[in-house]
Formats: C-alpha cells, structure tokens, sequence
DNA sequence: CGTGGATCTGAATACGTATGTATCAGAGCA
DNA sequence: TGCTCTGATACATACGTATTCAGATCCACG
C-alpha cells in the first residue's frame, strides 16, 4: 500500500540502495542524484519502513517500561520523565504493566522488540531481571534495589526512612505507628528497616500492632487507618510507606473525623506533586524523581551502547519536606504547640 | 546473539519453515516432528523474533497513543484502560506525548510501526488527523471532537457543561464565573458553548470579566481564580472546564483564605478519581473514562480489522456528582443553607 | 505391482531496508 | 594509447520470519 524504497527508486530512475543512501544522508551520493530520489520521494509520500529498517539494523530504538499499576498517581512521576528523556535519544517507549503475577512475560521482552527495559516495578522474587540478564537484554532498576550484577538508579531509603523516625521521635510522639508497603518490594522493605532502625537508635520501637504492610496504593492506605485506629492505645504518629498511602491515610482521617495534625501526625515518602497541594500539605520525604528517572534512562543507553561496561548502581539521598501534617506531640495536661 | 529459527531448524534437524510451523501450531506438523522442534527451541531458549515477524507480517501489533502532557493527573485515566484493553487483544502500547507544537511528526506515525493510533490530545487545528487519513493509517479521536470521516468516542460535553449551568443557576448564584478549557480544544470549547446556551436558557449570561480560558492545568487553574476574584465584583460560583483546572481552583482558594462552597462554589468536569477524595469533594460532571477509552480501543481494531467500515461517532451522556464544592448562594441577609 | 491420494516436509520466496562488494565511466598521467 | 585511480552507482546479500508451492514418502486400493 504505501510506497516502499523501491517504488521510488524506480520513480527516481535508480536503484534501491541509491534510494536509501541518499535520503540517509550517505556522502557517495551526487548532489544531482539525490535531488531526483528527494522529489520521488516527495512526490510518493515516502517514509522509510521502520519495518524493515529495524530488521536490517538489529535495533529497534524502542525501550520497554515496566510499571505496576498506572492508575498508581506514583507512576506518572517515572513515566513522564523517562518517556522525555528516551525520546530526546532518539527512542520509543513501549509500556508494559505488571499488575499481581500478572506482568509481560520474558518471552515478550525476549522476542527483540526492545532495545532495553526499565524495571520500575519488580519484586524482589521477581523472575525477570535473571532472566533478563541470562539473555543479555540490556536494563536497569529504577527506585528498586538490585544485586551488584546491574544498573539502578535508587534513592536511599533506609536513610529517609531514618529521617522520619528522627522527626516523629524528636516531636515527642511514643505511641508510634507506621503503614508500611509491601516487604516483597525492596522500597518497602528498605522503607521500614530504615524507620524501625531509626527507632531503634532512639531507644525506641514499633509496637507490634501499630505496623501493617499494605501494597502501595490508596485504598490500602485508606484502609489501614481504620485498623489502626481500632487498636486499644491508637498511634499519634504514623509513617506512611509511600505517598500514596499516606493520601488514603489523609483520606480516611477526614472521613472517621481524625484532626491532622491534632489529633494524628502523618508521614508520607517521595513528595509526589500532589503532597505539595495546599489541601494537603503531606509532610513527607522528598525524592527528586525526575532526576532519579533521567538517571536510569541514562544508565540503559550507556549500557546499550557498551554491553561489557561496569554496573553503575546511583543512589540519591533524600530529604524531609516539613509540611502541615505533622505536630509536636499534644500532651493532654499542656496547651497544644503545633510545629511546622 | 539469540537463537534464530534457522538454529533451532538445525538443532532439531528439520528445515526453518518447519520449525516456524511446529512452534505455531500449525496442524500439518507431525506430532513427532513438533516434539523435537519444542525440545530444540526449548533447548536454546528461543524466542521468535518480533523483528523478522513484523516484516513478514507486515502487522506490528503495536497501537500509538498520543497523549499531551503524562503529568497531567487526567491522562492516567484514558492510557490506563486503553493498555489494558490493547494488552489483552494482544497489541501493545507506544506512547507518546503532544506538548505545544512539539508532538509526534506525521513520518513518525506513518513509518509503518504502527498498526493504528488513538488521538486523545488533538487540537481542533492539529495537521495529524487530515495526514493520517490520507494515508490510510487506522486512528480514532478519543475524547476530542471528530468530523463525519474518522471514529470517534466522545463525552457529550454541550450537554455535560449544560447541566452545571442548571446547576448553578437553581442554586440561585448571579455572579457566576468560569475558567475555561483552551478553545482550541475541542473539549474547551463544547463546554464553554454548553454552559453559555445553558446560561443563556436561564436568562442569564456570562460577564466578560468573569470568564477566562486557560491550558488545562492545575497551575492554570490555581492563577485563574486569583484573576476572577481581583474583579471589582468576585464570582460567587465558578465553572472550571476540567477537574484539573478545578483542583487548581480549590489549591488556590485555600491559599487565598476563599472557603469552599461557602464563599465560592466550585464545579468541575470528568470526574478523575482525585475529585471523590475525602478532602476535596468536589462536584463534578461524571464521565466514565474507562468505558469511553475502551470505546476508541473497540473503534479502532475494528477499524483495523475493516478499514472500509463505517466511520462511528460514540457519544457518552454523562451526569452530575454533588459532592461538597458547591452550596447554595447566600445572602447576606438569611442564614446559610448549604446543600448537597 | 502400479497408481492415486493423503500426509508431511523442504525449497523458494516475500516482507523492506541497509551495506559490503563489484562494476563502470571518466579523469589523470605516463 | 593504455594504465591506474577515483567517484558514483548497481548488484548481491543479510536481517528472521511466514507462506506458497512443489516434492517426497507411505499407504491403500485396484
């Protein structure tokens, strides 16, 4: 149906390769030459298949991202950073969602459609990143931890999770909870050893039933505020194990009529666009994500272009961000004295 | 690198078409034959190429879309459900991004990497649509205006913004404001023209200096309402042209001090997940999202399909939300009579 | 024992581009 | 005039798969 290299070729009074070397731009082709293939292709339309131009070339200028869940308002702030970055290099994003068991299978990474991949979203029993590398496929991990066999490009969770627990210990809070994210997941797991070992250091600790793991969305966190609350002594303080949980913490708290920060301080990890709203105000740990995310698409196409290169693992130190969710612990016998 | 069929043709010792057969289920293999043709491909980890298939084929299996701005907390909505649908007919998904006159080249969406494309972002005067047409190239406008020859699925948004115009008008506001969506859009300008007929219905108008269109942005939203309310007569209630610019507005009212419905009602459009929460409540115009973006993906492989079909406008009715953003207009002199 | 048909497999080819090699014309030089 | 060299183009082929068509094998049946 459309015009292939042949057909003008033939418009143009040369032969095929002529065609594709002087519309690439080739030297060896003369001025008058090129001119006549430049106004046959023009006069037919002509665009270079990508078809066959990426049979013959053996790339394809196309990166896979996996996420987990885009509905997940996190993503967006990965997404849209590494699609810009990999479409000023020159490369497609092809995305791919891996939603419960139920993620891109390695033959469909496998089948040479992708020049590399972006896991943004792999357990840590994840099959996929070993037999990614069996296969050679060139990718990288972003905001997940990774073995010393690859890149990935990561924020240092143990260390803002740190900061948390100083901050809710340094408020005067005892009765501390905390919502965590999944262990499965080295954010989450690395989230809570940084804030248990924060407590730790302060003479602290989590209760028992002051701790839950839910998946990182919303709901969960909505969720995991009414069983919390239920507990005989109930928090005054809770570490969220990302953002978004601590959205659906805020959520449920306007709906079960909980006062933030009177009556409960929240805590929140990666400083989203949304945490910043004046409604919201999330208190939270900032995590430069479109720096994070440039940084792993960074890491892929160096890893494209030089297979054999050392494994670069970039880690970036987080920080708080004090908004108004949090409060200095409001003693009963003392005029509240609110902190921010 | 990786395993060809010719490789597993070898190992296996029969020739390339058979290996190709056998893998595919093809009926004239013989069952013997297929069993040694597994076991070789399972052997060297084969994996069909994509690359040599989508020549052969000349189907990619691979779906556009283009969205304008990935950060946009409306965009989630429509790529979520269109992936998903994709994903489990089997296509996969390429994204790509629209932002001001930098969008996605005709040559690029012609390459014939594409085997159709969805156009959620398309400005009324954007070149795309009539060059995709006139090559061929299966596409549907998801979400934006059409004419009679391509496929479309839409919101009936005269009809949507109408009812927000009843709205305001019943609850008895004189100073009504809106903030716009851009009227190169068609979206921005169905909604300004339904809420102006509605107005009109009511014997009411729109005063010039109450009126604004802006990008449909939080940022815009936000910066929109310090405008209305610098009027030497503020608005008492406000249209916004989407759910973002509403987000904006009601960021913007908290910074101001404006409470929300009391001194402003707010009415937005789309209703994205974001409006339902708790802390915003906001009244919004319903639109089922994930039925209308799993209408364009239905249009378009049917188009795909049958590419001399008949061209199908989709049109979804949508519905008012009362949620906490709006109230009655109160008079100075009577009580205040909230309502929802 | 030969023939027709069914069943399976291989050879050839197409898809559309890019590139290495060969060829050809013309120029420069002896 | 004949040789070499250069510049421009054509020829051949590779990329990896799917498919058409022809051929081979085997069996059944006359």
């Amino acid at each position: 149906m459309a015009a292939t290299s042949k057909d003008v070729a033939r418009l143009a009074g040369v032969s095929q390769p002529t065609v594709s070397r002087a519309l690439r731009g080739h030297p060896s082709v003369a001025p008058e030459t090129r001119r006549r293939v430049e106004e046959a292709a023009r006069a037919l339309d002509y665009v270079a298949s990508e078809r066959g131009r990426v049979l013959s070339l053996r790339k394809t200028h196309r990166i896979g991202i996996v996420v987990s869940d885009l509905t997940n308002p996190f993503y967006p702030h990965l997404l849209a950073p590494l699609h810009d970055y990999f479409k000023q290099a020159g490369f497609r994003t092809v995305l791919f969602t891996e939603q419960d068991e139920d993620g891109p299978t390695i033959e469909e990474l496998a089948d040479g459609s992708l020049d590399g991949i972006v896991l943004t979203t792999s357990l840590v029993d994840s099959p996929l990143p070993a037999a990614l590398m069996h296969r050679d496929i060139p990718f990288v991990f972003l905001n997940r931890e990774s073995d010393a066999t690859a890149d990935s490009a990561v924020v240092d969770n143990v260390y803002g999770a740190a900061l948390v627990g100083d901050l809710l210990v340094e408020l005067g809070h005892h009765r501390i909870g905390a919502v965590f994210g999944p262990r499965a997941a080295s954010t989450g797991r690395d989230r809570e050893t940084g804030f248990r070992r924060s407590l730790s250091k302060h003479g602290r600790s989590l209760a028992d039933e002051l701790a839950v793991s839910v998946p990182f969305s919303f709901s969960h966190g909505r969720a995991a505020l009414g069983t919390l609350l239920a507990r005989s002594e109930p928090p005054t303080a809770l570490f969220c194990g990302n953002d978004v949980i601590a959205l659906g913490v805020l959520d449920g708290a306007v709906e079960l009529g909980v006062r933030i920060p009177e009556d409960l301080t929240v805590v929140g990890f990666d400083d989203i666009t949304i945490a910043s709203w004046a409604h919201i105000g999330l208190t939270t740990v900032h995590c430069d994500l479109d720096r994070l995310a440039r940084t792993a698409g960074d890491l892929l196409l160096k890893r494209i272009a030089d297979p054999d290169r050392e494994h670069v693992r970039s880690i970036q130190r987080p920080h708080l961000v004090l908004r108004r969710s949090h409060a200095r612990l409001q003693l009963p016998s003392s005029p509240s004295k609110k902190e921010h």
